[in-house]
DNA sequence: ACGACAGTTCGATCGCGGTCGAAACATCGT
DNA sequence: ACGATGTTTCGACCGCGATCGAACTGTCGT
């Protein structure tokens, strides 16, 4: 019975249904306020309350008080890695998978992932980023090379900044299996797919519709 | 509200610190019967059995049944990925780093994920297998080469083996947080490096110790 | 066939933690 | 300064699940 770090503390927090469906809303990538995450839970606004304070001092979230708000997010791209692996686990010994439902189709199509863009659209992108050499393998990291910074902010996208997060990051994708884009670049991508209003958030969920034309513009110059 | 897959009841089966010590333990690769997992969680018997029978409902253990020995090992490298993801939550978050201890040195170096090895040295060693072209990056997959497939057979080591797992794939390292190489190849070099007794499994851990013969052996042949 | 050992099932106990209503606290609008 | 809204704290309740002893099942030695 040797004492390593405190996994079990952690899966606990996890291992709550009102916690994890929170959590599950967080994975958007959106902070929410704790009456949003109330409601999202299933639960009274004082039990939410005693939850998110149990998460953030379990360190899974961050808080940015505003005024009388407060927007509670998650912790780290860490930690949302964490729950994506606990989601493939579930996913993979659930049984029921009896048929996906178009909302699980449309999640493997292109999802919200912390925040940036996932599913088989964001595998695809990446696969064609490092095709056109606008990004670069080095070791297990991901760089950006010299024509993808120029090519990225002939966008508008700006990759000069100076946060701590790394640029570019690779993310394990639990549908696909393969990688995809995180980092602030990633980010910057989700934005904008946003901001150009290619695609939609969809209500209550993490997945992310493309309109026909917001596909095309997005194929041309990501995919193309 | 929504229901995704059911993630609460997988985290709630690791969040229990009785559950947890014993997929802690397993994380070793080595099955284990009732009575080892009782006394590694700290439980009796009965408690144990009880929780074992959960972990299988949960459908993340596996069970052999040889005579009246009953060995529990983890149900997939999927499920040893996810519990490697929480362990890298717990680290990070955990208050507990005051001093790195000796094993928890060690650790670092080289150590057991569930049936490959992991830490500083198996980092190195898949950097250098890049390097000499035996393996190949593809996507974010790892191909053998030619080279490689021959280079493996001349070592003893069995490439052909068409298992379900992938000969190679890349497991991510929660203490150096890069990739070390896990699949039927990475197995077959830990079974090695046991074999030709360069290393030995540290007692009640997962820490891997090279002796000094053993570590240059090693180094002659993965890391030249 | 018998006793020893490995493991599970049963039954009862007990405490931790999730739950909510009411009240306290904080911050905004006006 | 006041009431309205968002959020946390307090107190009390309650149930689920972790726990263990005892009994039961199954498998191996001899």
């Amino acid at each position: 019975m040797r004492e390593g770090p405190d996994i079990a503390r952690i899966a606990s927090l996890v291992g709550d249904p009102a916690r994890a469906n929170m959590l599950n809303a967080l994975m958007g990538g959106t902070a929410l306020t704790a009456s949003e995450l109330a409601l999202e839970a299933g639960v009274s606004l004082p039990t939410a309350s005693s939850h998110l304070s149990k998460l953030m001092e379990g360190g899974l979230l961050t808080l940015a008080s505003q005024g009388r708000h407060r927007y509670y997010g998650l912790a780290s791209a860490q930690v949302a890695g964490m729950i994506e692996a606990i989601i493939g686990v579930a996913e993979a010994v659930g049984p029921k998978r009896v048929r996906p439902g178009p909302r699980d189709a449309a999640m493997r199509v292109a999802r919200v992932c912390y925040d940036h863009l996932a599913g088989e659209q964001a595998v695809a992108m990446l696969d064609r980023l490092f095709d056109r050499k606008l990004l670069l393998r080095e070791d297990n990291q991901i760089r950006l090379s010299s024509s993808g910074a120029s090519h990225f902010s002939a966008l508008g996208i700006d990759t000069q900044a100076k946060a701590r997060r790394p640029v570019c990051r690779a993310c394990l994708d639990w549908s696909v299996r393969r990688s995809h884009l995180a980092g602030t670049l990633g980010a910057a991508i989700l934005d904008k797919i946003i901001a150009e209003k290619w695609a939609r958030r969809e209500k209550n969920s993490r997945a992310v519709v493309f309109s026909p034309t917001g596909r095309q513009a997005f194929e041309r110059v990501f995919l193309s």
